[in-house]
DNA sequence: CTTCCTATGTGATAAATGTTACAGATTGTA
DNA sequence: TACAATCTGTAACATTTATCACATAGGAAG
């Protein structure tokens, strides 16, 4: 695995890598899998190599409102959050391209800290351009909207899937958002028309 | 300093605070400055003291969207995480009631990251308990309806100053919910009715 | 007391969003 | 082909929130 992972994380010392080949698992899940749930103990600081992961935020009715993405050479900022208190899961991560991640268990996590300056500055990172995302997400939908919300969301999943064809039906965007079908619907026809995109079965085609 | 610090930050060692007393600031702000604006750059990190800080995302047009207070024996986790990277500030922070305040140099945030435990494990923390705040503010925004999320707000307020007597107008409390007066009227009168609380004129008294 | 300022109350109305109900279109599959 | 399942379109209506207009009340200052 050595190889793929100092690729996807280049910036890594030799000695960090080492330290991760011989300690952590790497451990495979297929699309559609829930590999995190709201209220779960973590055991692990996540390390994606492959693949794609959608991080959510539920509510008691089981509502998901989408956060962010999670890709490779990317870390759960949660889980490593959690991981140094042994708290419970604030967020449930589901895999929407099947997944090769590195775990590694928590006290090495926070023994890394001290010994790999790779490591620590990896893991402030990761805080940092975690919690700017999730203040752009309190903007969307505490100033915005839901046509702008709904423009900002796909902006993002643009961002995500380097693509302009978005593979997204109207009711998978609203649960995202917690709104509703129709609602969504409604907007995109009416970004359609302002010729921000074009709408096909299961599939949004951005052009703007 | 030293006796304050020891007692606010009861988790710190004694060589933390030797360090901190021979090499960080202290300085007062009166209530309603603002001592750190979107856009800002930031230049240290701020210990509390005494006295009480709100935080607020703003957006282009001015409005201030309250996500949490800063209070005696906390930090800013945004100073903390810009700060190690020198990034601009995100946020708008504005003292609610004068303030002492320790200011670290963002070089020696980082280098007792390494040095000292009691430091790193208190940065941590800070990090952790903000993100969770913060996702909790998600909460109330995506899943919630305004009179909820009214309710969890007075409920925020109550836990900052630990007493039953809000001093809050009701334009107050519309511009930190980015709603309009009328409609913090309308649902404090429900929540009146209900028997939740009673107003008076700049005060909320909460009884449940 | 009068005047002024700010805080609050409230009705009328508009706009945005949520809900219900149903129809048609597309796709996969027996 | 026939059928089921899913996706999308749309009308009608309810609810929530925003906006406007104006009234009333309390406190501060002259």
């Amino acid at each position: 695995m050595n190889d793929i992972l100092k690729k996807k994380f280049p910036s890594f010392s030799n000695a960090l890598l080492i330290d991760i080949n011989t300690n952590a698992l790497q451990q495979s899940f297929a699309a559609g899998d829930v590999i995190m749930r709201t209220g779960q103990y973590i055991k692990n600081t996540v390390l994606v190599l492959s693949g794609k992961i959608k991080i959510y935020r539920e509510d008691e009715e089981g509502s998901e409102f989408f956060m962010y993405y999670l890709q490779p050479g990317q870390a759960c900022a949660i889980s490593m959050i959690c991981a140094t208190k042994n708290q419970k899961s604030q967020i449930m991560a589901k895999v929407v391209e099947d997944v090769e991640l590195i775990m590694v268990p928590l006290q090495l996590m926070d023994k890394w800290m001290m010994q790999h300056r790779s490591w620590y500055e990896f893991v402030i990172d990761t805080y940092r351009s975690r919690f700017e995302e999730v203040l752009d997400v309190i903007d969307s939908i505490a100033f915005r909207a839901m046509d702008e919300r709904l423009e900002f969301y796909l902006k993002r999943h643009r961002d995500a899937c380097d693509c302009d064809d978005l593979k997204l039906s109207h009711q998978e965007i609203a649960s995202e958002l917690n709104t509703s079908r129709e609602v969504i619907s409604r907007l995109l026809k009416k970004l359609e028309q302002r010729g921000v995109l074009k709408m096909h079965r299961n599939n949004i085609e951005l052009l703007k």
